[in-house]
DNA sequence: CTCTATTATCACCGATGAGTGACATACGCA
DNA sequence: TGCGTATGTCACTCATCGGTGATAATAGAG
């Protein structure tokens, strides 16, 4: 539990910014309230309006920490060297993406409050994720070619789709759409499925 | 809004599901609950927890009416003949759910408050659904030879997956992940691309 | 017709929600 | 040193929540 120290209000902010990150990412939205935040804050809940006029402002603070979340996450694999192909490229971004996202409970709970409760807010704390993967998907391509005979985004979509799909659904249920996925001989099952995935739609170079 | 006749239990336990399918459909289970619901229904509370033991029993009588609903939404695939090879199969089976999913809030709002509040109740709803959809592979698969070489489980699972958040989010933000989803033309580009998808990686026999 | 059991309604409880106005305290500047 | 203001606390309103006990109304059995 985050606490203010006392008289310096940016002390505060970073108390009810971090308290609200850690109760979102424990219990989700479900009970998410300025009465509770108060609470895990330890501070009076006046000064979350005061401070953020209110939960909406706590939510956009949070969406700037997370503003460059993709970009953060997925420069490492930067480092991996160039790609050999779109496929490469691709498996990279995809393996990347599940990795950062299986292990941030806050993200995860974000995601799957945007499905159940859609917002012009939370949307545009996703589209700012997604403009990072984007962002990071020109700038790790280089001059690579991307394939022309077929749908490349609408397909990368689908693939992302699925990802985000799965992690939600092991996250809660141990298990996703009958694949189960507790430990991580059961989730490099998955892995191999979506490389294989992948792979087929874009080819190999050998 | 469902109305119950007088005196006829019966028709006031039908009045209170139809008024809770109505309700989940159109506003999720945000602010789902039994005062709302009682108003909905034009009945008493009281008369909830008589008939249902309270909100959980309503949800349960709802996941009854459901129980057979993969199985009624593929049905009508079944009448096109037998699939040619095994991508057919697969093809058929995902384009039908993604149809009968898109068209059927009630089940999206049901998903996504699984992905985020899993509890032991939605998740059996889910399995149902699930239970059905293997049912029907099995069934439309006949003697088909499935591929070998692959994990074809681990890799529908991801199709699978695919569609499910493909759907929620143009549900509620009329894109998905950078797709624009709003009309059936939009709609037809993300068919084909899944069709891609599918036929990538199971091959086809021509 | 009378009586009983089912059906429906009403009035209430304690807890909790968001939101606000008034008040106390202490820091830093003049 | 004293004063003003930023910071923090408290107490309250009003609405709604889930849940329950008592009571009214009516249909059907005898």
């Amino acid at each position: 539990m985050a606490q203010a120290r006392n008289r310096d209000r940016a002390a505060t902010e970073r108390a009810i910014i971090d308290a609200a990150k850690e109760m979102l990412a424990r219990d989700g939205f479900q009970n998410f309230g300025v009465n509770a935040l108060a609470r895990e804050a330890g501070c009076d809940k006046q000064l979350i309006y005061r401070y953020f006029e209110g939960l909406d402002g706590v939510i956009d603070a949070i969406g700037g920490d997370l503003a460059n979340w993709s970009r953060d996450r997925l420069r490492p694999l930067l480092a991996l060297g160039r790609p050999a192909d779109y496929a490469e490229l691709i498996e990279r971004l995809a393996l990347g993406l599940l990795q950062a996202f299986r292990v941030d409970p806050l993200v995860q709970r974000i995601k799957a409050w945007e499905f159940s409760a859609p917002s012009p807010q939370l949307a545009r704390l996703s589209a700012a994720r997604s403009r990072g993967l984007v962002e990071w998907v020109i700038e790790a391509r280089g001059d690579l070619e991307m394939p022309s005979d077929i749908d490349a985004p609408a397909i990368n979509a689908a693939i992302i789709a699925s990802i985000e799909a799965i992690v939600l659904s092991a996250a809660g249920a141990g298990h996703a759409y009958g694949i189960p996925l507790r430990n991580e001989e059961e989730w490099e099952r998955m892995r191999r499925a979506l490389k294989a995935l992948i792979r087929a739609v874009y080819g190999q170079r050998r």
